[in-house]
RNA sequence: GGGCCAGUAGCUCAGGUGGUUAGAGCGCACGCCUGAUAAGCGUGAGGUCCGAGGUUCAACUCCUCGCUGGCCCA
């Protein structure tokens, strides 16, 4: 302890000394460190030590923030690594000095790091310190400042101008810096620069980006923020390329979710509940209850940062936004795409309202239900029976009342049976179907008498089962028609067909012009006027109808089955499926011209677009608007009371005004039940009557399909916006909108046409490119489900994690459109690894020396004058730059993101800091400003290129770089096509790094460690020559701990040649020979394959024919011979020399010595500055090595002495007995300070 | 029942116009480094590329039929 506090007294003295004799000090240091840096010597001692420092100087402030940023003052140290850089200073009597130094008082500071109170690091250190102290604290105020600048101007030199004393301090980020605070804080920073403001003012050319509106009466989940993320970093990605990026907030608040939370918190249900309460103040609370959750859903989007503009939102339930709507129904309606019809729904007699498809959803319940077979006669089509019948099933008797028809599969094989020695009429089915039906043993009492197939069948008639009630003049009814939904895995393969009960009767019904028949009320009865059945609730009559069945003599047999049926959720009645007037948007009408677009939109993934979107527009069934519900856009089309033929859609407020004949109030709202009250005369010439609205509102789905136009109040206002802000570029949402937003906006458009601007069919309106994301599930790949309780909350996993790498995890993980686990372990593996790489490389290697002095200048060399690895650095910085930027253009956020992180952390940590960490130790040589440069490059455009995907932490480094935000900044240099990217030198740093790994192999292979050192490496690289190479070399040689690298020349005795048969070639030629070919080729002598290689002509016999051997027939990769250690990977060849001539033992040993002490150090639990005294006991050996390397033993070891006593001390602190190449070896440690 | 997606190492995922040696990260084992240190680096083990047929000189890749899981629709 003592002796560290002299050499602090020492460093005081120093800087006391005034500047001339401290810039003179600064020297000595610099160059101690310098000297230091031998190639024998290859450790470093870092020593931290807060506490013991701070007491040193007895002016601990334990207390001071700024205290607690470590600072590290390094003297006479010197890394291995730095030790591989050629060093212009390399010196080998400096490091020697340095150790005899070791040996004085000043060396117990010599390899002093630690960390303390700036204050007090000012006052202590001279020179260099001087510009530590600086680092981080700019909060310290102006006083502190100007004295610091004072101190390095008086340090850095007497030659150096104040205007050329860098100043640039770059803030180190803190291990412990919490990612929560760090983007809490820049949150902060944003919203006091309003920096989305500054965004959105810039930019000349629109990126369109529509946002599709939330809910907001729900809460957020994780998957919104999945959703958020992918909108956000397409959107930020576009800004940055210099676009004008619009990104208008939207809230979704109509519709059922919204009226069913508020029947559970009134705890009502149904529409009786309602119209009791009273629609005025139901649809009042429905009102309120959207913003619920806005506040969180705000400052989730926000915390995120995802960039929104909430400042002035489209609301769909603002009287602007419904007039927008209504304008587009009108217009619909002016071009009879918007018409009355009838949909199959299913339907709660009880509640007397129909069910939405997630409500029918809820409620399947298993039931039995009757299974019942009909024998049907079978008539010519002028009513004259064949003498056949043909067999029905179906589970709900009460339809057969409203039977007309009957369907058979176009392909499906029927058969005509006859039962043996009987006389009954034949009966037809189908063939697939006669076992289930007739029984396994049917043809023990059937006969097949006649195939048939569906389109014979729907060539006659067939006699119904119930004649009821009667057809209605003018339609079809009691034919056979043919139909895709006919199926034959369960029944007859024949079904029947009840257009009023069921969706596909009903679809088949408007094809064949089948007649309609509804005889049940909204209760579920049937009306009194029918016979057997009259009044009764229509599941209550099966029964009944079964007898009548019986009793006509066409019931063939009767049953139950069990099977899941759906009832409602709230009251549990089973549901009905029930034909309703709606009003439609007939969208099969321009079915085509949907697809034409559909064609046109840049779906990501594809699949979505061709796939599950196509399928589902080629079966595209008219778009039934109309809900009997309450909060909702009202239908705006009003009926005559005296004809139903009479209607007219209101396309504006002032249109409704005009009828009405009078102004609307100021608080005029377009809800019901207010919007019922206004009535007029009927429009029709000579109509009396009155025109009232209808009473429905429209599907939930409308509204926001309608976003493009309805959210600038288009065409009332903001016209010339459309015009720049319609089609989208760019939209994102979950799969689960395929057919929800995705359809409701092309549905809506493509009805528009012209009426909207640029919306041609030959356009790929209303959206250009579509990403389209997967579920998040949880951890385990189960969907996440309030049910469960596995449900992910962002507020948890957001502080925790950070929103960076929340972010950056649900981007990078997979695909975006394959369903992602949400496993918080994998955030931390994933993103956490990246984040540490890029901090550490930020600010343990860039910022921490850079604060001693360098920031850009026009002293750094030009790129050119760069030493090889640092112009390997930046293009591959170029090529990233540019692939990165073509992924996101591309919108494959995955491969960009995947990119960025691989080019971090493998080519940039990995690679160049690794083998480049000494350059940035000094900071005023030309070698280690190019290195200083380079780094700061490579950080400026990688946070640049993160900035998409986090926003935060990219933002807060690339401030330090620049002082500017890197929102603000271009996403790309501006550099030509390729500009700066060198792809052979890339190539070419491949194959080294290949060649690194082979070289480790080969150790790993002998164990030979690294820290051995060998003579030399002789490689092959087939595709350079060895001159292309040289450059790089002498990072190879340091990698690999080798003398030496050299190539082996084609002829190079070290290696036999052996030739690996190429079957894409080969199999061109051959065909069927092409093993033979391929055995030939491989079979090719040594010498050959030289000669080949030379350009003789080599020919391979096949088949007894003789081919000439072509180039790319065969790649000719060699192996060792001799004594050699080789390793081989895809033509690359790295040959270790294993010798170990007794120098390099030696060198090896001493080495060893070294690492083995210093373990015992750390084991031991020395102090890493504490010095020792080293005992050694070993023979002749171990005494050579001692004498060959004393010096540089002891400085690594820090010991004041080194004996050979053969022995143990008698008192020692740590003893240990290894093996140093096949000698027993003693060390015993003894601490002596 | 229909459509779409996925199934590759213990886990999470890449990949491939068909070419004989299928990759990465994590985890694991072993080792290195100790001046990015609550860091960093390397080497290694680990695979019936879901199954069965087929096409082909050659299939993890193409085709057919299945299986399992997910989503959407009925």
């Amino acid at each position: 302890m003592r002796h560290t506090a002299s050499a602090l007294e020492c460093r005081r003295d120093h800087a006391d000394r005034g500047p001339h004799q401290s810039a003179r000090h600064e020297s000595i240091d610099r160059r101690e460190r310098r000297g230091a840096r031998s190639a024998l010597s290859g450790h470093v001692c870092a020593v931290r030590r807060i506490a013991a420092c701070a007491r040193a100087r007895g002016r601990a402030r334990a207390e001071d923030r700024a205290a607690r940023r470590r600072v590290r003052c390094d003297h006479g140290a010197c890394a291995r690594d730095a030790c591989r850089v050629p060093h212009a200073a390399h010196d080998r009597r400096g490091c020697r000095g340095d150790v005899d130094g070791a040996r004085s008082d000043r060396g117990g500071a010599r390899r002093h790091a630690c960390a303390r109170p700036l204050d007090h690091d000012r006052s202590v250190f001279a020179g260099l310190a001087q510009a530590r102290d600086t680092r981080g604290n700019r909060r310290n105020g102006g006083a502190r400042r100007a004295a610091t600048h004072r101190a390095r101007a008086r340090c850095i030199g007497a030659s150096m101008t104040a205007s050329e004393v860098p100043t640039k301090q770059y803030a180190l980020l803190a291990p412990d810096l919490e990612a929560d605070k760090l983007e809490t804080d820049m949150l902060a920073r944003w919203e006091a620069e309003d920096l989305v403001t500054q965004t959105l003012a810039r930019g000349d050319e629109e990126f369109v980006f529509f946002e599709g509106p939330p809910t907001a009466n729900g809460r957020p989940g994780i998957h919104h923020v999945f959703a958020r993320t992918i909108k956000d970093l397409f959107c930020r990605h576009r800004a940055m390329k210099g676009y004008h990026v619009g990104r208008k907030a939207g809230w979704d608040t109509h519709g059922l979710p919204v009226e069913i939370e508020i029947e559970k918190q009134l705890g009502i249900s149904g529409k009786r509940d309602i119209e009791a309460l009273g629609v005025e103040a139901f649809n009042m609370l429905c009102r309120e209850s959207v913003w619920k959750y806005k506040g969180e859903w705000e400052q989730l989007s926000a915390r995120i940062g995802y960039w929104l503009d909430y400042s002035d939102p489209y609301i769909t339930y603002s009287n602007d936004y419904i007039e927008s709507v209504w304008w587009s129904l009108a217009t619909l309606y002016k071009s009879k795409l918007l018409v009355r019809g009838h949909k199959i729904l299913p339907y709660c007699p009880r509640c007397e309202t129909t069910l939405s498809s997630h409500e029918v959803a809820q409620g399947y319940q298993d039931v039995e239900d009757p299974s019942i077979y009909l024998t049907l006669e079978l008539t010519t089509p002028e009513g004259v029976p064949t003498g056949a019948r043909i067999l029905v099933w179906t589970t709900t008797p009460w339809t057969l009342v409203s039977n007309v028809a009957l369907a058979v599969h176009p392909t499906l094989p029927y058969v005509e049976l006859k039962r043996r020695e009987r006389d009954d009429p034949t009966v037809i089915l189908a063939e697939a179907r006669v076992r289930a039906v007739l029984g396994e043993d049917f043809a023990d009492r059937w006969d097949v008498v006649r195939a048939w197939t569906g389109p014979d069948l729907s060539e006659l008639r067939y006699r119904r089962p119930l004649d009821w009630l009667p057809y209605p003049a003018g339609t079809a009814h009691e034919v056979i028609v043919v139909e895709d939904f006919v199926s034959a895995d369960d029944g007859t393969g024949v079904v029947h067909m009840a257009p009023a009960f069921g969706a596909d009767d009903y679809q088949a019904g408007k094809r064949h012009n089948l007649a309609f028949l509804q005889p049940v009320n909204g209760r579920g009865e049937f009306p009194a006027s029918l016979p057997v059945v009259g009044g009764q609730h229509v599941k209550k009559a099966d029964p009944a109808i079964t007898v009548v069945l019986e009793e006509r003599g066409v019931l063939w047999k009767a049953g139950t089955l069990i099977h899941s049926y759906p009832h409602c959720w709230r009251c549990g009645t089973p549901l009905l499926y029930y034909a309703r007037g709606s009003w439609f948007v007939s969208t099969t009408s321009f079915k085509n011209r949907m697809m034409a677009r559909n064609a046109r939109v840049n779906w990501n993934p594809p699949e979505v677009g061709a796939g599950r979107f196509g399928e589902w527009l080629e079966n595209n069934v008219d778009w039934a608007l109309s809900r009997d519900r309450y909060w909702g856009t009202p239908l705006p089309i009003w009926v005559c009371e005296s004809d139903a033929a009479h209607a007219v859609a209101i396309g504006s407020y002032a249109e409704l005004a005009e009828r009405t004949g009078k102004a609307l109030p100021a608080d005029f709202d377009p809800h019901k039940p207010f919007i019922d009250a206004y009535t007029f005369a009927c429009t029709e010439k000579g109509c009396a009557g009155t025109m009232k609205r209808v009473p429905e509102v429209i599907d939930t789905w409308y509204d926001s399909g309608s976003m493009p136009f309805a959210q600038w109040h288009y065409p009332f206002e903001n016209r010339a916006m459309l015009e720049k802000r319609y089609p989208a570029g760019f939209i994102a949402e979950g799969v689960d909108q395929t057919r929800g937003w995705f359809y409701s906006l092309l549905a809506i458009a493509t009805g528009l046409g012209d009426d909207l601007p640029n919306n041609g069919d030959d356009q790929a309106a209303p959206y250009r490119a579509v990403v389209v994301n997967d579920m998040v599930l949880d951890d385990k790949g189960a969907k996440m489900s309030k049910h469960i309780g596995n449900v992910v909350s962002p507020w948890e996993v957001v502080p925790r994690h950070g929103a960076d790498a929340v972010r950056l995890f649900l981007i990078a993980s997979s695909q975006v459109w394959v369903p992602r686990r949400f496993d918080e372990s994998m955030i931390r593996e994933l993103a956490g690894r990246f984040f540490l790489t890029l901090k550490n490389v930020y600010s343990g290697i860039f910022a921490q020396y850079a604060n001693f002095g360098w920031s850009p200048s026009d002293a750094d060399p030009a790129p050119a004058d760069r030493p090889v690895v640092d112009r390997w650095m930046l293009s591959r910085l170029a090529t990233v730059e540019r692939e990165i930027d073509e992924r996101l253009q591309g919108f494959d956020a995955t491969a960009a993101a995947r990119t960025l992180m691989d080019f971090v952390v493998d080519d940039v940590s990995n690679w160049y800091v690794r083998l480049n960490r000494g350059r940035f130790y000094d900071v005023d040589t030309a070698d280690s400003r190019a290195a200083f440069a380079t780094l700061h490059e490579v950080l400026l455009v990688v946070t640049r290129l993160l900035a998409p995907f986090a926003p935060f932490v990219s933002d807060w480094i690339h401030r330090e770089l620049t002082g500017t935000s890197v929102h603000l900044a271009p996403f790309r240099r501006a550099l030509g096509t390729n500009e700066g990217e060198n792809e052979v030198l890339e190539r070419a740093m491949s194959r080294v790094r290949t060649l690194a790994k082979l070289g480790r192999a080969a150790r790993e292979e002998k164990e030979i460690k690294v820290r051995q050192p060998l003579s030399r490496l002789v490689c092959v690289v087939p595709d350079f020559k060895a001159g292309e190479l040289a450059q790089l070399l002498p990072l190879l040689a340091s990698e690999l701990n080798v003398k030496t690298v050299e190539f082996a020349d084609s002829g190079s005795a070290l290696a036999t040649l052996v030739g690996k048969a190429n079957f894409r070639s080969l199999g061109k030629r051959f065909g069927k020979r092409t093993p033979e070919a391929a055995k030939a080729v491989e079979a090719l002598a040594s010498d050959e394959l030289l000669a080949f290689e030379r350009g003789d002509t080599v020919n391979v016999t096949v088949d007894g024919e003789a081919f000439p051997l072509l180039a790319e027939d065969v790649t000719i990769v060699r192996h060792a011979s001799g004594s050699l250690l080789v390793r081989e990977e895809n033509g690359l060849f790295a040959a270790l020399d294993p010798t170990i001539t007794p120098e390099l033992r030696r060198e090896g040993a001493a080495r060893e010595l070294v690492s083995k002490i210093q373990q015992m150090r750390k084991a031991a639990r020395f102090a890493v500055s504490d010095r020792v005294r080293v005992d050694l006991g070993g023979g002749p050996e171990l005494a050579a090595v001692v004498k060959e390397y004393e010096s540089y033993i002891a400085g690594e070891v820090l010991a004041n002495e080194i004996t050979l006593a053969g022995g143990l001390a008698e008192t020692h602190d740590a003893v240990q007995t290894i093996v140093l190449d096949a000698e027993t070896v003693r060390i015993a440690l003894t601490r002596v300070n």
